[in-house]
Formats: structure tokens, sequence, C-alpha cells
DNA sequence: AATTAACTTTACACCCTGTCAATTGAACTT
DNA sequence: AAGTTCAATTGACAGGGTGTAAAGTTAATT
């Protein structure tokens, strides 16, 4: 594995990413990602075995680049349920935008690819642990309006904040980022906690 | 246009809704239809200029046979905000199920066919246009909760109904449709109306 | 009996994914 | 300097999709 085979797997990685990004929600050939990548389509197959594969890469090249991990940082250091929901809808109001064309590019795919579909799916996963850790907090804390058990508030929580939600809001509702954080964090205040205003 | 035409349009029509009900989200190709309909790939081409033009027609076809407008007179003999709230859900809770396979049909192709994604955002539109009049009763008569302008309780009304939120909520999360109905009209309810129990 | 129209088979052009073989070219080894 | 190695190339192919076109079949209408 020379150094100039792993520029080039890079930089496909990165071309199918932009290429994502640029054509958000259409799909993208290994004939398109070859040619930003300027190589043929054939090295392409050298450095990935199917398409399944390369998007399966890109999703973990974006995830990397982009690191949710870090920026929930502001979630982790919430102590009480109402600071994590605020943290929560913040950290990922903030990151949906960045991993939009990746994230239609993975839904897109849900029902035709089980390998992309697993991807989606664990980080889906992932945010509804989230989504699962601040509504106990609320609980524990006697927070959690008393009309909600705790599966149910997790799942419209979950729900709630879901990137098809975040897409119609922003893209038909015409709402900023900001707005949409702002709104969000409001309505699931009042939807989950107690006494909120 | 004798007899036997229109019988195997309306055959290949309904065929066509058949497998995207059974095979919901996967594609359905113009050979699967045929096959369906037992006719060859190029006699569907007799009756339908394209792969798009069936799609359309498939949801008109099954627009008029499962009737939305008819189901629509519960929400249409409802007097107050809060009734029509409790009847657009139940009339939308009870229609999704059985247009789950036509709306995931035309959702994939939202992003690489404009004709159907303007059947499909005709539908929204429409579905919209119920929030729309619901919000505005519950605002002339006082119950809209304050906090709450007209417009954004109608985005997120029309978002919180959506048929990706059903599915979720429904396919993944573990809900029957009653128990959806119920739990969102609860949820809307105490959302938007003001003094809500 | 002749016509009409639906439907058939066969073939093609053009897209896509994925595989394979033969070749170029540059860098690294001996 | 010569030989090896390996990424990347071109070109061909199999199999899938949409869509167009031509020629033949079948059955009802007139």
């Amino acid at each position: 594995m020379s150094s100039k085979e792993k520029n080039t797997r890079a930089r496909i990685l990165h071309e199918t990413w932009q290429l994502m990004e640029q054509r958000i929600g259409k799909t993208i050939s290994m004939s398109d990602v070859a040619k930003a990548a300027g190589i043929s389509r054939q090295a392409v197959y050298l450095h990935f075995e199917s398409r399944t594969d390369l998007l399966v890469a890109t999703s973990k090249y974006v995830d990397q680049l982009k690191g949710l991990d870090d920026r929930l940082s502001l979630f982790k250091s919430a102590t009480t349920g109402t600071q994590m929901l605020h943290a929560s809808v913040e950290v990922w109001g903030n990151f949906m935008p960045e991993i939009y064309g990746l994230a239609k590019a993975l839904m897109a795919t849900r029902d035709s690819d089980e390998a992309t579909a697993a991807v989606w799916d664990g980080n889906m996963a992932y945010l509804k642990s989230i989504c699962a850790q601040t509504i106990t907090s609320l609980k524990q804390e006697g927070k959690l309006a008393p009309e909600w058990t705790e599966e149910d508030a997790i799942s419209v929580f979950w729900t709630m904040i879901s990137v098809n939600n975040w897409e119609q809001l922003t893209k038909e509702c015409g709402w900023s980022n900001a707005q949409y954080i702002e709104k969000m964090q409001h309505l699931l205040m009042r939807t989950f906690v107690a006494d909120a205003v």
C-alpha cells in the first residue's frame, strides 16, 4: 500500500462526498465519482469492491471528518435533563446540515442495499441513545411531564429530530437552521418537561 | 379504445399498485409490472408512455380507489378546531397504511423524477391545507396556545403527521396504528390547544 | 373475407454495475 | 542499467434497467 494509492483512495472518498453535497438526493454513479477524481471508472474498483463499499467508506470518512463525537462534549457536560435536551438539539441541529447530502444518499439506498442501510441505522440508533439518555435524566429528576411513559417520550423525541423533519422544516417551511434549533428546543421543552414555561 | 384495452390498462394499474404494496420501498420495473399483468414488457408501453406516466396514473388510480375525499367527511363535519384536529389525525392515520406502498414509491423517485415528485407534492400540499384549516379554526376560537404563530403551528402540525414519522413510529418504534392515532391526537392536542388537559 | 387494433417477439440504443484481460508507465530493487 | 512491481489505463463483456422500432400474430368488427 504505497502513499500514492492512499492518496487516490482518499481523493475518491473526498470527491464522492463532495458530489453527494452538490447533487443532494441525486444518485451518484461510479462514473461520476471516477470523473470527479480524475481517474477511470475501473480504477475506482481497485480501491473499493463495489458501490456499496464506497458508500459505506464515504460515510466513515465523513463521520471522522465531521467528528460528531467531539461535538457531543457539549451534551456530555450537561448535568440536568433540560440541559441535555437543549444541548442535544443544538449539536444535532448544527450537525445535520453538514451531513445532509450523505444522509440523503444513505437513505436513498435504504430499501435496495442492506449494507448502507445498516450504516444509516447505526447512526440513527446512536441518535436514539442520546434521546434515551436525555429522557431518562428528565424522568429521574421528576421533570418528565406525567402523561409520558419513558419509552413513548424517547420514540417521539427521536422522531421529531429526524433528518426528514429537519429537511421539511428548513427546506419546505422556510425555517433557517438557527430557527429550527430554537423552535425545536422550545417545542421539545414544552412537550416533555413538566413545568416548562 | 375498446373494452379490452380499458381492461388491460386497469389491470396494469392494479398490478402496479399491488406490487408497490407487496414490495414496499423496492423499485418496481416495467418488466415486473408486465409479468404481474401477464403481458409483454412492450405492451405496457402501449398503455403508458413511460415509467413516470405509469406511476402518475397509478397514483390517480389509488387516490380514486381509496377516496380520501369521502373519508374527509368526518373532518368536514367537525365544527370546532379541536374536533378538526381529532378528525384529521384519525382520517389521515387510517389512510396512510393503505397508501404506504404508493407513498414510498413516489417518495423514492422524488429526486430523480419531477413528474412523480409533483404528484406527491400535490398530495402533501392538500394535507397541509387540512392542517392550515385546523390551526386557523383553533386560532379563531382563541384556543391556539399563545406561544404559537399560526404559520409555525401549521408547519409543525404538517411535519408531525408526515408519512416518514408515521413509518418511524409504527415500523421502528412498535406502535400499532391505533396507538399512533391516539398518541398523536393527544400529543398534538397538548402541543397546540391552549387549555388541553 | 378484409380490416383494425391489441399484443407478440425480436432487435436496438443507451444508461448502469461489476468482472476480466492486456497494456502502459513510473517507481523501487538488484 | 535492467528487471520487477503495482497503480492505472483501455477495451470488452455479462447482465440489468428504460425506451424505441419493426414485423408478425391473433381475434373481434364490419
